[in-house]
DNA sequence: CCCTTTGCTTGATCCTAATCAACTTAAATT
DNA sequence: AATTTAAGTTGATTAGGATCAAGCAAAGGG
């Protein structure tokens, strides 16, 4: 009822005014403007951004931004919360294959195949900025440094995939939640929160499904953390006491290859 | 010194003139164009890139195209032959991250941090083509059908990467090589080859790497696999005898998840 | 041609993390 | 508050694949 650009979506609950007016903000005023699309542009080429972005009301816990097989329209920009994206299999499991925070672009591997090969699934409170494809692509050619921008996104993406096989081809269990922990680390620090200290928003299941190891697995990994007085765990939230302890585990990969050349 | 445009390179080793004149082509003459940078450009647009494109004399194996921190300057199109992709660890290991048929662009993941995060290494006599990736970017911007071909691409080398996350995460031995065998096959299919009879270009040391597997195992595997009649191996070639057989497998992936809902 | 080197295969043993099972705690529903 | 359900932890056992060890075959080099 507020603004007059109420937007593509129909607007109810309209008395959760504050978080709601907080997810309107204009690419301009975002202060996730150095991690997103308009980096590199001039104040004027963010206004004509911004005039195709769709911000739609928050989504909550188990919301889908899209399913598998879905065609494809629309970039997603997490703005505020989480999201987790997963390869469902037939039989009723998944492969996680991400965890989205804010600034983070979702569906960018939908472009080849003009159809979603994952499903997106809110993880808590969730506000989201979607950008429609084609209307992004007719603006991309007329603005060069928002096409540049876009090739350096999707070339990120895939050299974070790339980081993800190395881990997931050589590390141990340990090496591998060391290494979830320091990312989520290194990325809310990025967006101005506390590198040491946070929730997650996922479970102990979707973290173990993530990395490639059990439930189990992951919990006695958290318990020997703590034991090693590398962290500090209650439940969801966690504090990590020791961030070079944690970065020299990941560095020492004592990949093979050191013996062959001996006798 | 037949041709006049004796491209960039110094053109010594001219007694190999048929290979040499075969990796001449320009893209309006390369069979590749369905697969590479000029699918669905116009003919006029096609000359016009091929003008960037740069074109050298065979490299062999074990040349470089780029080191691990190299400046990124140009993608590189595997033309003829076959690349490897890998992130070498200080300590002299190495992760194997891809290998590369005729038609795939290599570099892709460079973009962002303007420097190659890996290295790639000619397999065997392989010709490539060089494109100068500030021309293209040029390039790209007046040719709209362009930079949505290099959106699709960079999109597809993303879901590529998933479907690999896929296979490392939760896959068994057996399904990551039957799985490779199947990639190999599919992708030399679309190349004109025969799906069923090739060589590995690669060794079974790379094989293993690539797929989060010991040498040992993935020898055992071929053993395996030739004692169950899914394909002959001898040496480097590979005659895949039961494709249905390799598929059921890889299908039925025996996910988790199916005793959940039980007691 | 012999000799070395490199790549591949096969066998034996070990170890990491999965699986199975039981229990605890927290959250949701009534 | 009581009951149910989901999530997480801990212990015992197992299995898949790594590692260790040895031998063989092909390729390369003098």
């Amino acid at each position: 009822m507020a603004g007059m650009k109420s937007s593509s979506l129909s607007a109810m609950h309209e008395n959760k005014v504050i978080s709601f007016e907080a997810i309107r903000i204009a690419c301009r005023n975002c202060n996730l403007s150095t991690l997103c699309l308009p980096l590199g542009l001039t104040p004027e080429d963010v206004e004509r951004l911004d005039t195709i972005v769709r911000r739609s009301r928050p989504l909550h816990r188990g919301d889908y931004l899209f399913h598998s097989g879905d065609r494809f329209r629309s970039l997603f920009v997490v703005k505020t919360g989480s999201v987790k994206t997963f390869a469902p299999s037939p039989e009723g499991g998944e492969q996680v294959l991400g965890f989205h925070l804010p600034g983070e672009i979702i569906g960018l591997d939908a472009i080849e195949h003009d159809a979603h090969s994952c499903s997106a699934k809110v993880l808590e409170t969730t506000a989201i900025c979607e950008v429609p494809f084609s209307r992004f692509e007719e603006l991309s050619v007329t603005i060069p440094s928002l096409q540049h921008q876009m090739y350096r996104l999707l070339s990120k993406e895939i050299a974070q995939e790339t980081e993800m096989l190395l881990l997931l081809g050589k590390k141990s269990a340990e090496d591998r939640l060391a290494t979830f922990l320091l990312s989520l680390s290194h990325r809310l620090q990025k967006r101005g929160l506390s590198p040491t200290d946070f929730y997650l928003s996922m479970s102990r299941h979707e973290i173990g499904n993530y990395l490639g190891l059990a439930v189990e697995t992951v919990s006695r990994l958290f318990t020997r953390f703590h034991e090693e007085r590398l962290l500090v765990v209650d439940r969801k939230h966690v504090r990590l006491t020791d961030l070079d302890a944690l970065e020299a585990m990941v560095q020492a990969t004592p990949l093979e290859d050191c013996r062959r050349r001996l006798p």
